[in-house]
RNA sequence: GCCCGGGUGGCGAAAUUGGUAUACGCAACGGAUUUAAAAUCCGUCGACUUAUGGUCUUGCCGGUUCAAGUCCGGCUCCGGGCACCA
């Protein structure tokens, strides 16, 4: 064993041994059981940032501690190749979109070799690989057979320069990054999947999923969004019924206007002879159609000079329209109830509507003034005819039933959730293997002719799709009448090749089929998922309806994808800019600043290291390209080794809260590793250790034994239950200074430090794995840390013979006290009201109660 | 705007089921070692105070409890998502 601790060559010599020995390949084996560990594959974006750094890390450290459990664990990985970015690069490059990936997956995954990720690379996937997404096609195909998939118009952001549809992302401030035009909505026809017919199985089965942060199942709830209403007709003359949903129909007597969207076919038939109709609903185009956008924008709404009939009255109320009606939503028109409704009420007092109050609170105390704002809470009817004096769940049913009886409307449940759109107006991504033909309509592509292949030689000139314009693509025959036909040129949202990478792992030598279910189910359901809290609700909810709808082709035969869920928080690093001459922000890489600190190390400032002139300070926020403040994972590898990165990522936040980067956090962990590096070879320089005799052991051993065994117990539950890989290493770290601080070179002495070594060596190695494949050889095992068990705890070494209590009076601590581990509650009482230090509290007071909790405190309550 | 999180020393954080607030680490300061520096080792380290002790302290205001960082109500600030970024 070296006296100094190498990373660079320690480190190389073991990610060669796992290479060499195909450590980390797996195969199927029902002798054992399983452990799938997964993390959220990435885009190869050109270079690993440090959110990959923590997503892979944490991935790491559950699958080497699930394989010392003995288990047959399967960590695959691969990309998410298909994507914006690579069309970015190819305009501003001019690199074919295909080959800038190619390259940037080489180079990453050298990064990831480096970082001693145990990867099974026989399983490697790219998602822009025609055997990948061609059964991708083959399933859509299905899909469609199914009646799963249907074509309708829906509205995209259009760049009328550009003549092209522009992701939400690439419209800022209204206009389209690279024109700067004002960007439109429009209609255009699109493929969606039928995910609302799956609504109630995905909320239903959240419920299942115990090991998923509630907060996220909380999160898809609400984006599913299931709820209870009526569904009723306000009929307009000349047109027909207008239909609207509510989930307040007890209300409907309050009802003094109704909205339609911009779009909705009543208000562009009104604006054929209303021009200032015809501006407005223009003007209406012009938002982006991101929810956000609706719900901020100033709500904007114009008179029809039409009637509805309410259903129940036969009143005449006025139809409207507005800007925040959305026709892609529902029936693209609602019953407006500006008393009992925030947005109703503002919109109402904006345009002198009248509202009507027909609610009144269940508590008589409360007054309802709708002069105010809306009284939204359900309470009792008021002003409602017959309906008056009932309450919410009443008059609901007999609202609904009277509207039923008129043929006006019916009960029915409503989702927030709309069907998953899946065709994207670009190039870099999967065909959609649709041929469409004059006569026979869109078809499927026949099986035999799949995959649809992307071509990759393509000119780029960053306007539209270039397959958009290749004849030798578009021009096929059709399917059906043998006609001229075109295939589709649009391609699959890429969350559709994210949607079922985790199965397709699980089966990566199939050839023939999109996945060979026994060896599907023998890994699936995933039992541990990783990746970041962002894919929240959108990746998580189309992955999961996928797997479902996977099941229901008879591939795999689990409900659900993933058992056991964590979401990793983001890695954040300070940010430094100077203003520009217009006004905005030069953000300038952490890495040139110098910064000042006072005393206490705030930051006071902070200086270019190019011209020493001051730049400001920012604060904290996200590493991204945009604020300049990544810091490279190469950097911090080639300096410090993996195994200190991987540390010091673990260590200085729990894995779901975002992390901080710091460099002297980073040297803090890289000392550490060199601390216990030189404690182990002193450890080793005094010759060979003889074997433990727990029998023998004086009073300073025993609790050293007691320490190590209390540090097992704890990081065991730190890493497989808690999910808390920081204490987990604030444990070890424990365990380590006070190894230090033992002195004891007698026999037994160096017997009870190697067993503190060896379990510190076990604990450590699922996060600095090349550190302890060194130390556990040293240490002098012959089997290589991997092939070791994880350690056990002996309980006979936790027993202590006193313990601590503490004392409060009035619930405030006065004194601490060593007692009998045994002692009963009347003796552990007794001793705590005779401590000095208490009584000076207890003095000339009556003591009203006295609580004991066992083993921890005693609170004397006292008065007077 | 809506949905979901979070706020604890100078800083990252710990306190697992309501029971000792500040473990572990960073920074800072003092000392040892050194010709010197780095590295290393030892020590101090929430605030105030009349200091073997006491008072205060977990974003703000209020509540429940013998006991609240933890539970409840109201605010505030910061972050994530909002369906075409991945």
């Amino acid at each position: 064993m070296n006296e100094q601790y190498q990373p660079q060559k320690l480190e190389a010599q073991a990610q060669q041994y796992w290479i060499d020995n195909q450590s980390f390949k797996v195969e199927e084996d029902s002798s054992k059981e399983t452990f799938y560990c997964l993390s959220m594959f990435p885009y190869p974006s050109g270079r690993l940032h440090m959110g990959h750094v923590r997503n892979y890390t944490i991935g790491d450290v559950v699958s080497r501690y699930q394989r010392m459990q003995g288990k047959n664990v399967l960590q695959p990985m691969g990309w998410d190749a298909f994507g914006l970015p690579a069309e970015n690069a190819a305009i501003k490059n001019n690199v074919a979109p295909a080959k800038w990936t190619y390259e940037n997956i080489e180079y990453m995954k050298t990064q990831l070799g480096s970082l001693g990720f145990g990867y099974d690379w026989d399983r490697e996937l790219a998602t822009c690989h025609p055997q990948y997404y061609r059964w991708e096609q083959w399933f859509f195909t299905k899909l469609m057979a199914k009646g799963l998939v249907y074509k309708k118009e829906a509205e995209v952001n259009w760049d009328p320069v550009d003549q092209t549809v522009l992701a939400n992302e690439q419209v800022i401030d209204g206009r389209g990054w690279r024109s700067g035009a004002l960007v439109e909505r429009k209609k255009i026809p699109q493929w969606f999947l039928k995910i609302t017919d799956y609504a109630d199985q995905l909320l239903d089965d959240l419920d299942k999923l115990e090991h998923w942060p509630e907060q996220v199942r909380t999160m898809q709830r609400n984006w599913i969004g299931r709820s209870e209403g009526v569904e009723l007709n306000f009929h307009v003359d000349g047109y027909g019924d207008l239909e609207v949903f509510t989930t307040r129909p007890d209300t409907l007597m309050g009802v003094t206007y109704v909205a339609v969207a911009a779009q909705h076919p009543l208000a562009l038939q009104a604006a054929e002879k209303n021009p200032q109709l015809t501006a407005f609903i223009g003007e209406c185009k012009n938002i982006k159609m991101a929810e956000a956008d609706m719900a901020t924008m100033e709500k904007k709404g114009m008179a029809l000079g039409i009637e509805a009939v309410h259903p129940l009255t036969g009143k005449k109320v006025p139809v409207w329209t507005a800007n925040f009606v959305l026709m892609d939503y529902g029936s693209g028109a609602v019953m407006s109830v500006p008393g009992h409704d925030q947005r109703d009420w503002e919109f109402a007092h904006k345009y002198d509507l009248p509202i009507k109050q027909v609610i009144r609170s269940l508590d008589p105390a409360v007054e309802v003034d709708i002069d105010k704002e809306a009284f939204t809470d359900k309470g009792v009817l008021v002003n409602s005819g017959k309906y008056s004096d009932l309450e919410f769940d009443v008059a609901f049913k007999m609202i609904a039933s009277d509207l039923e009886a008129n043929n006006k409307g019916k009960v029915t449940v409503n989702y927030r959730l709309r069907d998953w759109g899946v065709s994207r107006q670009r190039y870099w991504g999967t065909p959609i293997p649709v041929i469409n033909c004059d006569s026979c309509g869109p078809l499927p592509t026949p099986e035999e002719q799949l995959p649809v292949v992307l071509p990759v030689d393509v000119e780029f000139d960053g306007i539209g799709s270039p397959i958009k314009k290749m004849e030798s693509f578009i021009n096929t025959t059709c399917p059906k009448c043998g006609g001229a036909a075109e295939r589709e040129t649009d391609t699959f949202d890429t969350f559709m090749e994210s949607s079922w990478y985790y199965a397709r792992y699980a089966s990566r030598s199939t050839e023939n089929a999109m996945l060979d279910p026994d060896k599907a189910n023998y890994w699936l359901p995933v039992d541990q998922y990783i990746g970041g809290i962002e894919h929240a609700i959108l990746h998580l909810l189309y992955s999961r309806f996928y797997h479902k709808l996977l099941r229901d082709e008879g591939l795999v035969s689990s409900d659900e994808p993933y058992r056991r869920l964590l979401c990793q928080g983001m890695v954040l690093a300070e940010t430094f800019y100077r203003e520009t001459e217009r006004g905005g922000q030069d953000w300038i890489a952490p890495t040139d600043v110098n910064v000042q600190t006072d005393d206490k190390g705030r930051i006071t400032g902070a200086t270019h290291q190019h011209d020493d002139e001051p730049v400001i300070y920012a604060g904290m926020s996200k590493m991204s390209k945009s604020k300049n403040n990544g810091i490279d994972p190469q950097v911090m590898i080639d300096l410090y080794g993996a195994d200190t990165v991987r540390l010091f990522m673990m260590f200085a936040a729990p894995p779901e809260q975002s992390l901080e980067w710091s460099d002297t956090g980073v040297e803090g962990a890289n000392r550490y590793l060199r601390r216990f590096w030189r404690l182990a070879f002193d450890h080793l320089q005094a010759g060979p250790v003889d074997a433990l005799d727990v029998a023998s052991l004086n009073e300073k051993q025993q609790e050293v034994r007691r320490k190590t065994h209390e540090t097992i117990r704890k990081v065991s539950d730190d890493l497989e239950r808690r999910q808390t890989f920081n204490t987990a290493i604030a444990g070890v770290m424990e365990l380590s200074n006070t190894v230090s601080r033992f002195v004891d070179a007698s026999p037994q002495g160096r017997a009870v430090v190697q067993e503190a070594l060896e379990a510190a060596t076990l604990l450590l190695a699922p996060i600095t794995p090349h550190i302890c494949h060194e130390l556990w050889a040293a240490l002098g095992h012959e089997d290589n840390v991997l092939a070791a068990s994880w350690p056990t705890v002996d309980e006979s070494a936790l027993i202590r013979s006193s313990i601590e209590i503490v004392v409060q009076v009035n619930g405030k601590l006065r004194a601490k006290m060593e007692v009998p581990a045994d002692a009963d509650r009347d003796h552990v009482q007794q001793v705590a009201l005779a401590n000095e230090n208490v009584m000076r509290f207890t003095d000339g007071k009556t003591i009203r109660k006295v609580i004991v909790v066992p083993q921890k405190l005693v609170n004397i309550v006292v008065s007077g």
